[in-house]
DNA sequence: GCCGTTTTCGGCCCGACTGTTTTCAGTCG
């Protein structure tokens, strides 16, 4: 995709900018403005034919042009000339932990390293401590640092996230010197993936809580150990990062925790120009004398925001894409919650790939509170997931009949229905028009070309029959990317058909993901947020869907599965 | 390189930890 392109190049400015030695605030304005790129909705190719390039937040004239550059000679006259200056795997070592860009500066210009092998090379043999400012404590840390790359220290999704933020939370919440825990950084704003695992604690004695920490039985070994800091690594390779703060710090520490930095850096700004302080303590009058007992504020995020003039901001929204601006004229959205929830719409029994019958489904979709459910079993032509025939449909239609006779939930009879390579699906119209809800899925025909897909999943917002597109974007976390979708004319067809979009909320999923979200949301497409359960565990995953869709800023009046059965059942297609 | 209710120049968030020093630089979040 075009914006992850661009601001990938403008982070690998960034990069050899820093290696240079450049002006510190210019090489900050490319890692905003590549952050910024990346939260931008529409396709940067739709902006600059608007002309619209330098409204995005963080991009100027110059950018703008840059940008422009690339759209239309698919290459930027500056980055191709810096790139000369500065090999290309020297850039790689500054993702070694450890290594910044004075220290690959250093190994290049007197050893003429540019790359990971040779670094490692160098330091196994002992080369590296004859360096000025480098001893063998340095050696070994580069050494450590280039296991811990080769490992691939790769980010992770949600659900694996919290199983591991869980542990460590539980083990540590009753620990006598703990007074609050909570978990921070893009864990708690629930980015759909995360790197590591940060957790706060507020205390009178950090160096036990430290201690405690350390010893946590999942602990591997430990990579830092300070009076207020610490991090470790999992057995999993999981790097998990404690700070401890006193306990009339804790808000403004998991303000400061939480990030993101973008919001951090300009909530601070926000607190200067009013002549105040933000850190990890709270807020200070900014000519006081350092006085930390002397906090205006810190207790908790919400008086911090208070004093600044705005409402408390969830965390989900913390992005610096508006939410300040927002808080600050009071627009705020009221944010949906997996209590709004009614009911789920895309789910497997035994009739095709689930591992529960549908009267278990039911069951434990009503102990979650809600009204209804889709049983949205496979259709014929997925095989592998042992999709119905229509022997198999008929009895399934009558066992939920039955089963709605006896049952506090309303059972819905749904089919989550192949699209084919053209669009077309692999039960008739006929046999359509039976189902309570049809969800439309995209299965195989992942590469085809970004015109070919758009126009399938186009062709189904057109079928008068399929209600819900489940997982629009194809992606899975660890096994393929999204698929290429032109999304300005897809969320249009959407929009102008009535069909519902998912946000699905397989931790390996989460498709369409926020920024799609937002996106589908501002092009006026309904969403279903569902959960694709195969099992009944698996009921809960609904928490990281709704956190898609706070993500993407929806209240519960953008989501279809928010409405009563019969509010449902009036504004869905037919 | 961006940005503006101290506005077109002169600022740009703030602090902890480590390893190397003898007061600090580099890195990280």
């Amino acid at each position: 995709m075009l914006n992850k392109k661009v601001a990938d190049i403008f982070r690998n400015i960034a990069h050899i900018l820093e290696i240079k030695g450049d002006n510190p605030f210019k090489i900050r304005a490319y890692l905003k403005a590549a952050d910024s790129l990346e939260n931008v909705t529409e396709d940067l190719e739709d902006v600059e034919r608007e002309g619209r390039l330098a409204q995005i937040e963080g991009i100027g004239k110059d950018l703008a042009a840059k940008i422009s550059e690339f759209i239309g000679f698919d290459r930027i006259k500056y980055y191709d000339e810096l790139k000369k200056e500065v090999p290309g795997g020297l850039l790689d070592l500054l993702s070694i932990p450890g290594v910044g860009p004075k220290t690959a500066k250093l190994l290049y210009d007197k050893l003429k390293i540019a790359d990971i092998n040779t670094l490692e090379k160098y330091a196994r043999e002992g080369k590296l401590r004859n360096l000025e400012g480098l001893k063998e404590k340095t050696e070994e840390n580069i050494l450590r640092g280039i296991e811990l790359v080769k490992k691939g220290r790769e980010r992770m999704d949600l659900g694996t996230a919290f199983i591991t933020a869980d542990k460590f939370i539980s083990l540590l919440q009753d620990k006598p010197y703990v007074k609050k825990i909570s978990f921070a950084g893009s864990l708690r704003r629930m980015k759909d993936t995360v790197r590591d695992i940060d957790i706060l604690i507020s205390s009178a004695h950090p160096e036990k809580v430290i201690d405690d920490f350390t010893r946590v039985e999942e602990v591997k070994s430990i990579l830092n150990k300070g009076d207020t800091k610490s991090a470790v690594l999992t057995g999993d390779g999981v790097q998990v990062d404690l700070r401890v703060v006193p306990d009339n710090s804790f808000g403004a520490a998991l303000l400061y925790f939480s990030g993101s930095k973008a919001h951090n850096i300009k909530l601070r700004q926000l607190a200067q120009k009013k002549g105040l302080k933000i850190n990890e303590y709270g807020v200070f009058r900014a000519r006081s004398v350092e006085d930390r007992a002397k906090a205006i504020a810190g207790k908790t995020e919400n008086e911090i925001y208070k004093l600044l003039g705005m409402p408390f901001i969830e965390p989900e929204l913390r992005e610096d894409n508006g939410e300040l601006e927002a808080a600050l004229k009071n627009k705020l959205p009221v944010l949906i919650n997996s209590d709004d929830i009614k009911g789920d719409l895309h789910m497997h029994s035994l009739y095709s790939d689930g591992h529960y019958s549908i009267k278990d489904m039911a069951n434990a979709a009503l102990k979650k509170g809600y009204d209804y459910v889709a049983l949205t079993d496979h259709s014929i032509a997925l095989k592998v997931a042992n999709g119905l025939d229509l022997a198999a449909l008929k009895r399934k239609r009558l066992e939920i009949e039955k089963l709605n006779k006896g049952l506090k939930i309303r059972i819905l009879f749904g089919t989550e229905v192949e699209l084919d390579n053209d669009g077309n699906t692999d039960y008739s119209d006929k046999v359509l028009s039976e189902f309570d809800i049809v969800v439309g899925a995209i299965h195989s025909g992942f590469r085809q070309p970004k015109e070919k897909i758009t126009k399938r999943l186009i062709k189904a917002c057109r079928n008068r029959h399929i209600d819900i597109i489940a997982h629009p974007t194809g992606r899975l976390w660890g096994v393929r990317d999204a698929y290429e979708v032109d999304f300005g004319a897809f969320f249009k067809a959407a929009a102008d058909t009535g069909t519902f979009l998912e946000i699905n909320s397989f931790p390996t999923r989460l498709d369409l993901n926020d920024v799609n979200a937002r996106h589908a949301k501002e092009s006026g497409v309904k969403i279903a947020i569902s959960t694709d359960s195969h099992h009944i565990a698996q009921l809960d995953f609904i928490r990281f869907g709704v956190a898609v869709a706070r993500r993407a800023w929806m209240t519960k009046h953008d989501v279809a599965n928010t409405l009563s059965l019969k509010e449902l059942m009036r504004v869905k297609k037919k």
